[in-house]
DNA sequence: GGATAACATATTAAATTAGTATGAATTGGC
DNA sequence: GCCAATTCATACTAATTTAATATGTTATCC
């Protein structure tokens, strides 16, 4: 039950953008130097993001990334599903989808897991990247 | 951010005490037996719940073990911290305790990560074992 | 005294997550 | 046109965590 480094890279890589790509874009590398971040990583995390429509693209020298959508418009959970595929997903043991068997027997413990992972899902989609950026 | 086995374990064998641990103890094999679950990963469970005082035992033959609080005194948060211990601690990269900084730099994100644990941490709290075992 | 069951710890196995390596495709500026 | 900067794509490796097993010891009932 902890937020993955790969929600937190994006989260802080988003910031950056949130902060700087306004008129520009702004390169991978700029943004892992500012948050001392892995590259390489961040660059997949951003593929990801790209997939996901939160950001866009801009290709070859002078290129980067902005900001798809404003800030208000993405939510953490937006980011932690872009990049952390089944972040809250796997209840009652990932047995099935719809969590009404587990362990090949009917599971009484699925409108458990159903109800917290739906809180958790409004919960993350309340908070916004605007938010987080007033915050710092 | 799953739940993981563990607590799905704790919770789904807590629930069989709550449901026949009144007058007797019931044994990890029992439970094991009706659960489909892994009798020694569960006494290892068991034994993080008793040092929690969730549970009390009773050695020897015809052992077992019980309830040591009425259903409305265990959450599930008691239920994930006895058994997956830092269930919700490592955000900010798991760096330091007080999230002041990151990575070696003074870390901006402190207040979300802290707020959002605060808030998962309550929740998790605010779900207890006589409501769980009414959701059955 | 034998069966049952808690208690304890060490080890292995499986899965997940984090991070690296390598390289292709695209574009701006000289 | 070429070179540097940059995104894009995939494969691989390393580290960590989680799940589970193995091997016992100790306590208690009958």
């Amino acid at each position: 039950m902890n937020i993955s480094t790969k929600t937190e890279y994006a989260v802080r890589a988003l910031t950056e953008l949130a902060l700087n790509s306004a008129d520009k874009p702004v390169s991978i590398n700029d943004i892992c130097k500012n948050q001392k971040l892995p590259v390489k990583y961040v660059e997949q995390l951003f593929r990801k993001l790209k997939q996901n429509g939160l950001v866009k693209s801009i290709h070859g020298a002078k290129g980067g990334y902005q900001l798809a959508l404003e800030m208000y418009d993405i939510s953490l959970k937006d980011i932690m599903e872009a990049v952390d595929e089944n972040y809250v997903a796997s209840f009652c043991n990932g047995n099935t989808k719809e969590h009404i068997y587990c362990l090949g027997l009917p599971c009484g413990f699925s409108k458990l897991w159903n109800e917290i992972k739906d809180h958790l899902e409004k919960y993350f989609d309340s908070i916004k990247l605007d938010q987080i950026v007033a915050k710092l």
